[in-house]
DNA sequence: TTAAGTATTGCAAAATACTTGCAGGAAGTA
DNA sequence: TACTTCCTGCAAGTATTTTGCAATACTTAA
């Protein structure tokens, strides 16, 4: 049936809790289970931190939100369709940018032809100096 | 004076705490501060968990010392001549293979003409499928 | 060699980030 | 509607890292 929810088409309850978890995930973009939390609270004051956490777990076993490490030590979530982009964190002012999957792609085969190692470069950051800060550290020079 | 031991070279008091924590990442390639401190135990059992932490940040100010991100939350830390590899995270086993900075030469290259972006391939880890663990999941198709 | 100044250490408590046990309540099923 | 089981909220727990503070040890200079 195809009017069936997607989260009972992976065997999942469809509970409001889940639901804004899910929509929150999709409209941030990239969030940390925190910022998640916050934007549930703006229509569901009374959520649990730890329900998120659940529910983001819960989400990323069915496939439907993914995560990514960006730097310190929490991971940030991102709907399982928007996963298609680098992350490029600048080490100085903590911006984070975007490149296309593709930019990786040769790199990507490289590893892959070369070790066996099938990589998935959006899983971490791409750490380094944006162009911004990287001009001001050369005008420094 | 080149005799100069290199702690006092770089403005930092010689302690021997200071000294086995540094001499502890150079001989375990890479650790996290838990390592760290169980190495120095070994031959100074009184040190304490925090002078490590404090220690790696202090190392890590001044050069000698560098810190990886190879999964969860925890960094990892390494002497900073050492790192001059890439670190391959296994999804599935989670071994930690190597593979030269020169394989992502052309993708660092290309983020920088590109995006302008000054990419450190070494700070965070390349995750994916190790080709054991790549092959044994072919094998299940 | 000693004294003075200050960086460094150990300890305990605190902060952060995330996890878990449990009992009540809600979603799905027949 | 009644039943079963999943999910939620709450509170406590765990793991990791940080911080304040007093005591101690390293350096420099006399």
């Amino acid at each position: 049936m195809a009017s069936k929810h997607e989260l009972h088409q992976k065997g999942l309850r469809l509970t409001p809790q889940r639901e804004l978890v899910l929509a929150a995930v999709r409209s941030l973009g990239h969030a940390t289970p925190e910022e998640v939390a916050e934007k549930v609270r703006a229509t569901h004051p009374g959520i649990n931190l730890s329900t998120v956490y659940r529910n983001l777990e819960t989400l990323e076993n069915v496939g439907l939100v993914l995560h990514t490490h960006l730097g310190h030590g929490g991971a940030t979530y991102h709907a399982a369709e928007e996963l298609t982009h680098l992350h490029l964190v600048c080490s100085d002012c903590g911006q984070i940018g975007d490149a296309p999957i593709e930019a990786a792609a040769n790199f990507v085969n490289t590893l892959s032809d070369d070790y066996g190692f099938k990589t998935d470069v959006t899983h971490f950051a791409i750490y380094g100096l944006c162009a911004k800060c990287a001009a001001v550290a050369d005008s420094r020079k």
